[in-house]
Order: structure tokens, then C-alpha cells, then sequence
RNA sequence: GGCGGCGUAGCUCAGUGGCAGAGCAAACGGUUCAUACCCGUUGUGUCGGUGGUUCGAAUCCACCCGCCGCUACCA
């Protein structure tokens, strides 16, 4: 504790993304956390930097600009506009944006690649690898798939060398481990640094760090038919914005306090950065701190995954509201750790803590000042003190301890614990019962008590909430600037003045029906939606469906399900089995399936040729009789007959059922 | 294969030698200021399995089962 307070600055940085794809929740995650850091020390009145950007070179991105027909930038500048505007519906709080392609980090870039030169830490050298020619890239043997093919073009690769410049990183794990060993903190959490320091011990090779094999980079400086690959590239950024060598910034903000990044980028930043600075003579990171992945369904969410699969972050924005979705972001996820994201589960967020527990308190503290105050927030010195300020005080210490130690969901936890005990004051001294009686002494403390905690929730919040700080003040017609003001000011109790008049408006967060949310599909599903138990049920809203019908599911369980419309391509029937059909069928560009299934005694083998029907693509394969079934044909069942699935219309094989 | 981690209430997890815990969900009760809310009570647990150490094991040890991470040139 007090690491930061002793030096009051912070230099907080995310990743730069690769812009080849829109930003999924993932990334969300990582800069909403480094985001709600930033905010938290400007609040505290710290000398504050976050920074984040975007890597735009490489090999990928040129062929993605090339496949597109246009220049790269021309390809990219409209991914990095949505990118920004994405963290301009986030409230990202960033103090700069760099892109790699901009000239002040290019120049500076190639100045520290000439001075590793110049002293011996980069030297040229030859890299040789098995290389697919049509990937244009290297691979090493496990990545490759039976028969030392190449996994995206299943050819075989060549043993390749290409003239490149090498980092010595070798020369620096000694030092490096030295360092880690030395600063228990520099690599987090616990787990990742140990991950670090067993890798490190198994030897670092030099690192091939240029590469000829394509040209969108920066050009080595001395040897200009060279790029400058991604290691020195992307990872200076940090630097590189600051404007290292000799920047101002540089000066007043390096070394960088935090490094936030996903634990797959782990060892770029904790081993191959370090090392380079290390080279560099620069100060090292305090902290490089890989938290975990955000989940679905046991799944890690990526790029490269099914498009159903990934999560617009500007469409939960739009159906939640941004804090909804900041708030579901840090209190879901252990950091450090994996979470997982489900839509029900955000709801359940939503519901219980904002909704129920801190919407409610600032609803009804404002109703029952309004209706046993006048509107104005009353005199609370005529009775002694609740103990609502203690626990205040209390839970502001947590806060600030789990800060320091980067824990966000234990930190906007410990705010619950407040809004818990207010809740529970309210009940205990039961103001209604205190104005019957006519005990105004005691009644206007106890509001007061309670007002003033739910303005220290404000304050608490005001790192990770951006919107909803300002509405409670707003409530409570209170006019301060709360972000101005800071956190030792705003945490102060009693600050809130007497004789303000409150402004009930609308209850901070409505409450989410989760019954009918998942059970219509929201918006798009009409379905079966009208026979829904929903309200006219009454206390049995929880309770099964009508006899008959299977449990209830969430759209995220139905979207489990791969359904695709194939062709059927072959039909036999299976020996000794007489319900059986074996099928050839065609997923289109998907390939094709065998499938096993039971319609021998509805559809004549010849017939079903040509035909369309139903795929359950991924369920487990299975043997039935013997015969591989990889996958399942949909048919109804109408009493003994057996009805073959189709789209109505013929469609493309492999398109999608949903 | 090697190294590391995890497996605790329906769900998410805390607990690392001394009577099994929290939040959510559920049931019941209270209350009416409030967004069917809030407050209280209640639970079911072979603490993955087996064996061992110990007066005592979720906790320490051994083995087993299951899951996961890392094991370098992919942003």
C-alpha cells in the first residue's frame, strides 16, 4: 500500500490492438479496466497517464489491404476510426492514441533499433524455418498438421532462410530473472510470473526481430529492405508515445506503472520488452500484469471464433447503457483470473446490484425525503450519528487497498458493502415509524446518514461508473463537480449541505424482466413468444412450462447449436440395420459429412439424393452400428411418420439455421 | 512428456490444521419509504476419489480421476 501515493503519478497502458477485425468484449475488458485505473488516480488527484493505440504493420494487415484492393492505410484508417469510437461510447478516458504507422513513433522506432545495432545487441544473422509459401509465413513443427502440411492451406511447407537481424536476448535472461526475482510485483498475477520465470530458466534464444518477406513496416534504417518486425514495433509503443528518448512526457511518466494486457501476450511483455529496455538501459514497468480471458460458454472469446460467437460490445451498450456494461466488466471478473460473460449473467448484475440494491437506495432515500422532508435534505444534528459513516470510512480504505493492488472487482465489491448497510439502516430505523412518531431529531439524521452514504457511493464509483456518479449528485440536487472535486474532498462526510433541495428524476437503472428477455430473443424473436407464462402467472413465474414441453432454455443455449441447411450427396442404407440411412452430405465450402440417420423406414435411399435438409453440425460424432455420424439430420416426428427438415426455398449449403 | 494450477452449496467463488462460508438463485417470514424492492431466517454440501500423518484434515503427505495454463518468433 502507498506505492503509488509516495510517487503520485500512474502511467497505465493497454495493449495496442491489431485493427484487422472489430473489437470484441475481450478487448473491451482490458481497456475499460486501464480506463477505470486511470480514473481512479486523476481522482485522487495523482499525475495520470493512460495510453492506448493501435499496431498497424505486419504481414496480416497487408494481406488484408491487398484483399480488399486498397492501399493499407486506406484499409485500416476506418477499422481505427470504429475502434475510437467504440471507446468514445465507453468513455475511455485515454490521454493519447498512438498508431504505429504514425511518424513520431516510425522515427523513433528506427532510433532504437540503430542503437541496439550500434552497441551489439542486434545483429544480422540468418533465420531458417519452415515456411508455407502461400501464407508467406513460418511455422514451427507443432503447429503444423499431419504430414508437416501447412494447417490453413494443408500443403507442404519448405525449410526456409531469410537474411534477418537478431536481438540478443539471450544475453539478457540472466539479468532479467535477476530483476523478477528481485520485484515480486513485476509480473502478476503470482501465477503468470511463475509461468515467466520457468521459461526464462529454460534458456532465451536471440530473437529474430527483421523480416524481408514483406514490406509493411517500419524500414531498418541501414538496411532498408528490411522491415522491422512486430517485437521492436509494437512493444516501443509505450515508449515511442511518450516521446523516449528525451520527451517531456518520457521524462515525467517513464518508467510505466502498469502494463495491463491479456495473458496471451504475457511473454512479449514480460520477457522480450523488458529485455529490450534492459538493453536500452531504460527503467523497467512496475507492474506487467496479464489478467485473464473473459469466457463464453467455456470458450475463450477471439477473432478467429464463429461470428455468433463474438459479442458487439456497442450493441450491449446500446440495450444496457454504458455503466451497465463498465460495471458488469470489473465486478464480474476475478482479476487475474477467467470470468465468464453471458448475456443472463449481466442481467443478473444488472438486476440484483444496480437495480435492486443501489438504483433502489438512491430511489427511495430521495422518495422519503421528499414525502417526510419537504425535498430537502435535512439537519442531522440533532441525533447522534448512525454508523453509517464508520463504515464508509471503512469501505473507502478497502477500495483504496484493492486499488493499489489492481484488484477492480474486489474494489467495487467493497462499494456494495456500503449500499448494503444504508439499505439496512433504512430498515432498521424505519423513518416512516420515526415521522408517525413525530421524531424529527432523529428522523433527519437518519436521512441524512443515509443520503450522504449514497453520495460516498458516488465518489466511490466515479472509477468505474461514468455516467452514474453524476446521476446520483444530480438526485440528491446536489451541483458540485464530483470529478473536480476528487476523492480526498469528495470523501468527506458531511459534505453534502443541508437545506438541498433533492431532484427525484428517473430510478438510475429499470430492472431487466429475465423471463421474457430470454425467452422472446429479444427484439428479433417473435417465436413462440405469446404463450409465455410471464406476468399473468403471477407468483408461479419461475415455474415449469405447460406439461409436455421441455425445460426453458436462453438464447445463448440455442445458440450452442451449429444448425446448417446441407445437400444431401449420397444415401445407402447401413447393413443390418433397418431403419438406418448412411449419408453423404455437403456443408459447401464446409466440406462435407457423413451421417447416420434413423429414416430408412420413411425415405427411399434414391429419393433423398439431391435433396435439402437440417445439420446439427456440431454435435460429437458417434458410431451407430459401426458407422461414423457426424452429426444429426432434423425431422419431425408426427406420431409414427417421419419428416425430413428442409428450408423452404433452397439455399446455399452450409448456410446457417437460426 | 515436463513444469504449474484447479476441482468446496443449484451458479460464481472465498476459506490452506481446530464446530463448513459469502454473493446470486430458491423457500419461508417481516416491512411498506422504495424499481414485485428492502430486511431477516432457512437450507441441501460424501469440501473430486482412495489411502496416510495428526487428538483433530477442505486445509499436510502419497496415489488416482477430471479440467485448465505454460512449454518462444501468431497482434
Amino acid at each position: 500500500m502507498g506505492r503509488f501515493l509516495s510517487r503520485q503519478r500512474f502511467y497505465v497502458t493497454t495493449p495496442i490492438y491489431y485493427p484487422n477485425d472489430k473489437l470484441h468484449i475481450g478487448h473491451t475488458y482490458t481497456t475499460v479496466a486501464a480506463d477505470s485505473l486511470a480514473r481512479y488516480h486523476r481522482l485522487r488527484g495523482h499525475d495520470t497517464w493512460f495510453l492506448t493505440g493501435t499496431d498497424e504493420h505486419g504481414l496480416n494487415l497487408q494481406r488484408a489491404a491487398a484483399q480488399a484492393g486498397k492501399e493499407p492505410l486506406e484499409y485500416i484508417d476506418p477499422i481505427v476510426e470504429w475502434i475510437q469510437h467504440l471507446w468514445k461510447r465507453l468513455h475511455i478516458s485515454y490521454d493519447d492514441f498512438i498508431r504505429t504507422t504514425e511518424e513520431r513513433h516510425k522515427r523513433r522506432v528506427q532510433q532504437i533499433f540503430q542503437k541496439l545495432y550500434d552497441q551489439g545487441d542486434i545483429y544480422k544473422g540468418t533465420y531458417r524455418g519452415l515456411y508455407c509459401v502461400r501464407c508467406e509465413a513460418y511455422y514451427s513443427e507443432d503447429e503444423l498438421a499431419e504430414g508437416n502440411l501447412c494447417p490453413i492451406h494443408q500443403r507442404p511447407v519448405e525449410w526456409l532462410e531469410e537474411e534477418s537481424y537478431f536481438f540478443r536476448l539471450s544475453k539478457y535472461g540472466e539479468p532479467l530473472l535477476a530483476h523478477i526475482e528481485a520485484n515480486p510485483d513485476f509480473v502478476r498475477p503470482e501465477s503468470r510470473r511463475n509461468e515467466v520465470i520457468s521459461f526464462i530458466r529454460q534458456g532465451l534464444e536471440d530473437l529474430s526481430v527483421s523480416r524481408t518477406s514483406f514490406s509493411w513496416g517500419i524500414p531498418v534504417p541501414f538496411d532498408p529492405k528490411h522491415v522491422i518486425y512486430v517485437w521492436v514495433d509494437a512493444l516501443a509503443n509505450y515508449a515511442t508515445a511518450l516521446g523516449y528518448p528525451d520527451g517531456d512526457l518520457y521524462r515525467r511518466f517513464w518508467p510505466a506503472d502498469l502494463h495491463l494486457i491479456g495473458k496471451d501476450i504475457l511473454r512479449f511483455h514480460a520477457i522480450i520488452w523488458p529485455a529490450i529496455l534492459l538493453a536500452l538501459g531504460e527503467p523497467l514497468p512496475r507492474c506487467v500484469y496479464g489478467h485473464g480471458w473473459l469466457l463464453i460458454d467455456g470458450g475463450k472469446i477471439g477473432k478467429s471464433r464463429a461470428g455468433s460467437q463474438v459479442i458487439d460490445p456497442l450493441t450491449l451498450i446500446d440495450r444496457y447503457g454504458v455503466d451497465v456494461v463498465r460495471y458488469f466488466l470489473v465486478r464480474e471478473v476475478p482479476f487475474g483470473a477467467d470470468g465468464t460473460y453471458s448475456e443472463e449473467s449481466l442481467v443478473r448484475r444488472l438486476n440484483s446490484d444496480l437495480a435492486n440494491d443501489l438504483g433502489n437506495l438512491v430511489w427511495r432515500t430521495t422518495a422519503m425525503i421528499e414525502r417526510f422532508c419537504g425535498g430537502l435534505i435535512p439537519d442531522p444534528s440533532g441525533a447522534p450519528a448512525t454508523d453509517l459513516a464508520q463504515v464508509a470510512a471503512e469501505v473507502r480504505r478497502r477500495v483504496e487497498q484493492h486499488m493499489d493492488r489492481f484488484e477492480l472487482n474486489l474494489a467495487v465489491a467493497a462499494v456494495w458493502d456500503l449500499i448494503g448497510r444504508a439499505n439496512k439502516l433504512v430498515d432498521e430505523a424505519a423513518p416512516w415509524e420515526l415521522n408517525r412518531r413525530g421524531e424529527h431529531a432523529r428522523l433527519g439524521r437518519v436521512l441524512y446518514d443515509v443520503a450522504e452514504a449514497a453520495r460516498f457511493a458516488a465518489v466511490l464509483l466515479a472509477p468505474f461508473l461514468v455516467e452514474t456518479p453524476e446521476r446520483i449528485y444530480d438526485q440528491l440536487g446536489y451541483d458540485e463537480d464530483l470529478r473536480a472535486v476528487g476523492w480526498d474532498a469528495g470523501l468527506t462526510w458531511g459534505r453534502l449541505p443541508v437545506g438541498t433541495r433533492v431532484r427525484r428524476g428517473e430510478p438510475l437503472f429499470p430492472r431487466v424482466d429475465v423471463e421474457s428477455l430470454f425467452a422472446g430473443g429479444d427484439g428479433a424473436g417473435e417465436g413462440s413468444a405469446g404463450g409465455q407464462g410471464g406476468s399473468a402467472g403471477g407468483e408461479a413465474s419461475g415455474q415449469e412450462p405447460a406439461a409436455g414441453a421441455a425445460p426453458e432454455i436462453t438464447i445463448e443455449e440455442f445458440a450452442r447449436l451449429d444448425l446448417r441447411v446441407v445437400r444431401i450427396l449420397e444415401a445407402e442404407p447401413v447393413p443390418g440395420a433397418d431403419r438406418l440411412l448412411k449419408l453423404k452430405v455437403s456443408l459447401g465450402s464446409g466440406g462435407e459429412r457423413q451421417v447416420v440417420a434413423g429414416i430408412a423406414r420413411h425415405y427411399q435411399p434414391e429419393d433423398l439424393v439431391g435433396r435439402q435438409a437440417v445439420l446439427v453440425a456440431n454435435l460429437k460424432p458417434a458410431r451407430i452400428r459401426g458407422v461414423e455420424s457426424q452429426g444429426m439430420l432434423l425431422a419431425a416426428a408426427d406420431d409414427g411418420r417421419v419428416v425430413l427438415v428442409a428450408p423452404e426455398q433452397a439455399v446455399n449449403p452450409g448456410s446457417k439455421v437460426r
